[in-house]
RNA sequence: GGGGGAAUGUCCCGAGCGGCAAAGGGGGCGGACUGUAAAUCCGCUGGCUACGCCUUCGCAGGUUCGAGUCCUGCUUCCCCCA
């Protein structure tokens, strides 16, 4: 897909080697300007969910990158193009949330960035803007004047985000029209209030992305360019970061560390090498050696894997934490207390609880049927020992090591159940 | 404006003589084999106070012992004519 050029900076020569690349606007220029000195660039994320998830990760690993290599991130909240909804990839008008929704959303979202990026106000500090701070600001007459002169309908409906859409036949909204034409203008905005002079964003972004360059270059006659990355996806085929149990997120409360932890110790093989290089800070000579393991060896690098991108996220006593729970669960067949966890009062202990409801409670199925199946599928372990019935009345007679209860559905999913109260 | 078609299991695609919890895929989950991988094979894939009960086929009515299936109206989408 790229071109595959030789880069003179460390910036471009790193997305190139770690495979962040899939298109560049101005690959000779961008690779000398940030050659010669600190280059400003900006990400944009929707505010739609209350945390990002691994889809979204590619984009925060880019600007870690992009700091490492001495530049400046700008990462941008789009407190006010979440209020409009991007049409890019998606076949349906998508909910419009409240304001108050978003401005939730993206308090929950911010603190991840200080994982993986220093902010502050050095010269190559990352700093956080939300561009509600100047698209609701505007008047509608105003806009239309300042830059709707600037777009032409011929040209936007030549765009994919919108081509398919009434290729679908699908209803684009006015609003959802719009959306282009406000990330041109938060690429303005950042490139005349920060001198940012890049946007990265996913490949499926490139559209929006080149609306802005095009626009500086135009209005200002300023330096813009565009790097986007490819579309992540398992070797399989499937898109990154959908599992059954729904996304993959990367704030705690949602997902925990040893879940986190346990995400990327499932990789497939084919996969350990590509997401090594994109996903965690090792050298890339350290990478070439992991991926080279063969047969079970892999299952180390990707404990590697599992490891640091845990520690980035987490830090790395969480990760430690979680390597050491799975460690003992999968290896020893032990339990230890950082495994998921629900508890139970031993009063209702003592009256005895039906084994699906249980396995309900700990989120090992979604419904006592779900459940029933499960057990009868041979699927369903009380204590390492598949339980048939999950009718039966678990009591404290099951209660095994540590004094709790290990329930496991499938070889992967453990639960304890702790007791607890009278 | 006129004519013709479509909507099915709350993940998707899709079959469905008036007896239907509804064929078949895909996906997902579980089992076997492995290495917490992939591939392969097998099972499961509406809920519940469970030999029974309840809720499901775009929406609302109707015919019928009985409706996803027939009738009427409505909504949305597709195709053809103007």
């Amino acid at each position: 897909m790229s071109p595959a050029p030789t880069f003179t900076s460390a910036f471009l020569q790193t997305l190139q080697a770690r495979g962040y690349v899939h298109q560049i606007s101005h690959p000779e220029e961008l690779d000398q300007a940030a050659a010669a000195g600190v280059v400003s660039a900006y990400i944009g994320f929707d505010a739609t969910a209350s945390s990002l998830h691994v889809g979204n990760l590619v984009s925060v690993m880019l600007l870690r990158r992009l700091q490492q290599a001495g530049g400046k991130p700008i990462v941008l909240m789009g407190g006010g193009t979440t209020k409009v909804g991007d049409p890019s990839g998606k076949d349906a008008t998508r909910q419009l949330l409240t304001a108050d929704q978003i401005d939730a959303n993206i308090d929950s979202i911010k603190q991840v960035f200080g994982k993986f990026l220093t902010f502050g106000d050095g010269p190559t500090d990352a700093v956080m803007v939300n561009n509600d701070a100047w698209l609701s600001r505007f008047g509608y007459i105003e806009f239309l004047r300042d830059y709707g002169v600037h777009f032409t309908v011929n040209r936007m409906l030549t765009f994919d985000s919108v081509k398919t859409r009434l290729e679908r036949e699908q209803p684009l909204t006015f609003i959802e029209f719009n959306y282009m034409l406000m990330q041109a203008v938060d690429f303005l905005e950042l490139s005349r209030r920060h001198g940012c002079a890049l946007q990265m964003g996913g490949s499926d972004q490139w559209g929006n992305i080149i609306n802005g360059v095009d626009l500086i270059r135009r209005v200002d006659q300023r330096p813009a360019f565009a790097v986007t990355t490819p579309l992540i996806t398992t070797a399989s085929g499937a898109k990154m970061g959908k599992t059954a149990a729904g996304a993959v997120w990367l704030n705690a409360d949602r997902l925990s560390p040893y879940d986190y932890w346990q995400f990327w110790r499932n990789t497939e093989d084919a996969d350990v090498g590509k997401f090594l290089r994109l996903f965690t800070d090792l050298p890339l000579d350290e990478i070439a050696v992991l991926e080279a393991l063969e047969g079970a060896g892999i299952n180390e690098a990707k404990k590697v894997l599992a490891n640091e991108a845990t520690a980035l996220l987490h830090g790395r006593d969480e990760a430690e934490r979680a390597a050491e729970a799975a460690r003992r669960a999968f290896e020893d067949g032990a339990v230890s207390g950082d495994l998921p966890s629900i508890d139970i009062p031993a009063a209702a202990l003592a009256a005895g609880v039906p084994l699906a409801v249980l396995a309900v409670d700990a989120g090992l199925a979604p419904s006592r049927s779900e459940a029933r199946r499960l057990a009868q599928g041979g699927g369903l372990r009380v204590n390492d020992k598949q339980e048939p019935d999950a009718q039966r009345l678990i009591t404290a007679a099951d209660i095994g090591e540590g004094g709790m209860i290990k329930l496991a559905a499938g070889k992967k999913k453990i639960v304890l159940v702790k007791i607890v109260g009278p």
